[in-house]
DNA sequence: AAGAATTAAGTTATCGGTAAACTTGCAAGC
DNA sequence: GCTTGCAAGTTTACCGATAACTTAATTCTT
């Protein structure tokens, strides 16, 4: 008892049995066992859960640097849970990581399974679900609104005289955030009298082959397309790699446009056209939401990071009379 | 104790009792605290203490994604742990991780502070440490030889006729197995009375723009290079752009030569010289190490997932009157 | 100098799961 | 009828840190 005093600087001990203890610790190399504190139940847990769906795509990488450099900085520890995009991987997950009693929970996405929901409701901890922002999420939501974004680049083609557009992305099981940003964009799109032909690499990862692929796979069905909005960035490149190879110049003879002004996106020689957003501080205002329901403090239900067109060279205005 | 039981199937009661117990986990929403049992010291945790670090380097990305991949589907959870490439941040992670009891820990890289030596080794637990083959590791070793590595494309570039060549790579404060590369690189280059000129990217991460703005920065300098070898396909990529940017064809002005065949080089429209490594391979073959070594099996010291050289169209054969 | 206040250190109980030891009830065997 | 065997279920103890409480020794107060 003496000595887990120490160890907390509580005080109620003198100098010299403070030396002796670590006198002690030092020579049996002692390290405290964390998980007979938690487990007492006299301090919470510093784990955190935190779910992501994969890491071959760039964006959820900056999104888990920013949530585990965040997390440490405040104490915590963050336990991976890559689900493959999988609801079932998620509720195979959440309820392996409950039994750990965690601090709280970060997960990617805002829909999950309806035994993953009762779990998360009776475990009572708090839970951050962070990417597509949620009018009615289960306890906090950090992210942006992918529709909203979506939109924002329909609605810019359609400025710059755009109609025939296309749409490359990867496709799993469940609807996510991606899909919200191509209803975005096919609503801002159709709202023009615009078409919009869709092409998805079936459960692929949101890189740059698929990309590339896929938009092989678009112009072979010899749809008329003057431009095509991808995925991500990464696929984008993919898909202008493909274009320089087939003969097509970007933005002359297609336009080309991305998501998440990815790091690829720095070095490329043209502009390439995107949808800014801070991946990397959603992580972090993901962290800094979770740790402050863990206190016990105040946090806003709804944290949009927001985004923002990044106009580039790879579109280009298009006459009226050019088209059809 | 009869519930204990039920829930983990142990025998030892009817089938009345059994389904009584399950009636009442379902109503009362049990989850079991795994904390307990692995306090109790009746079983072993299911945690592991992953330290990668940084995840802006798409191969690390790689290589956690097969770690924590395996090590789900064997029944483990990841606890990460991001380095930033600092001793520092090691040690103080592998504290705090260890006082939660993990199963085991993966460490990428083989250098480690004095006291998270005493630390790992006090702890008496399985340790793999991943990344740059270790000859006398703490305990297990999977990885390749990153200085064989280098001296291999060293030897590649010198038989193409190649003398005067350069590194560009970023830099950290420990010796790494990036380090371990440029020396095999240069041993291989000097021995044939070569000359390597070095540029480095202070504290930055191993990705797209470093390698353009290090590209930038040596050539500048006035040097005469003839090839470059980057620290990553990625920089590699990003030095490609800013030569395509200075008006530099590759290889025919320079030869371009990176590291690790990683994604983006699968849509270049020129196949990129570079070191093939499975770094999925690696994390997989780390979980299983692992989970061997913590189950009491017999277990390699030194795994050696191997790599080998992808001749590309960045690199050409070069005359030997065309140099100086 | 007697009693109160303070400080230092020790004792007990607790968290939840489960190994080990134990009890109970029932049926088969002789 | 009595023992034996076994299945079903219960009790106890333990893991390590620490809150709450107790005890012992010392210092302070009037």
């Amino acid at each position: 008892m003496t000595a887990s005093r120490v160890l907390r600087n509580e005080g109620g001990y003198s100098e010299a049995t403070r030396d002796r203890v670590l006198e002690k610790v030092e020579a049996l190399g002692y390290l405290p066992n964390r998980l007979a504190t938690v487990f007492s139940g006299d301090s919470r847990s510093t784990f955190v859960g935190v779910s992501i769906p994969d890491l071959g795509n760039e964006v959820f990488s900056q999104v888990l640097e920013g949530i585990d450099g965040k997390l440490r900085s405040l104490g915590y520890q963050s336990v991976l849970g890559l689900t493959q995009h999988t609801l079932e991987e998620e509720e195979s997950w959440i309820k392996t990581v409950l039994s750990w009693q965690p601090a709280g929970l970060i997960l990617t996405g805002r829909s999950h399974s309806r035994r993953a929901l009762a779990m998360l409701r009776g475990a009572g901890l708090p839970i951050v679900e962070i990417w597509d922002l949620n009018s009615s999420p289960l306890d906090v939501s950090v992210g942006i609104n992918h529709f909203d974004s979506g939109f924002e680049m329909g609605r810019y083609l359609i400025e710059l005289g755009y109609r025939d557009v296309a749409y490359v992305g990867t496709s799993h099981d469940t609807a996510n955030a991606a899909t919200a940003r191509l209803e975005g964009f096919t609503k801002a799109i159709t709202a023009s009298q615009g078409r919009v032909t869709r092409q998805f690499c079936l459960h692929d990862t949101a890189t740059f082959y698929p990309g590339f692929y896929g938009t092989e796979q678009l112009l072979a069905t010899g749809a008329a397309v003057e431009c095509i909005f991808y995925q991500n960035d990464s696929m984008a490149f993919g898909g202008m790699q493909y274009c320089e190879r087939a003969g097509l110049s970007v933005p002359g003879d297609i336009g080309i446009a991305g998501w998440g002004d990815m790091p690829v996106a720095s070095v490329l020689n043209q502009r390439l056209t995107s949808i800014h957003v801070s991946h990397l501080k959603i992580g972090q205002l993901a962290s800094e939401a979770l740790v402050a329901r863990v206190s016990g403090e105040a946090c806003a239900t709804s944290n949009d990071v927001g985004f923002h067109l990044v106009p580039g060279d790879t579109v280009r205005r298009v006459a009226q009379s050019t088209r059809r």
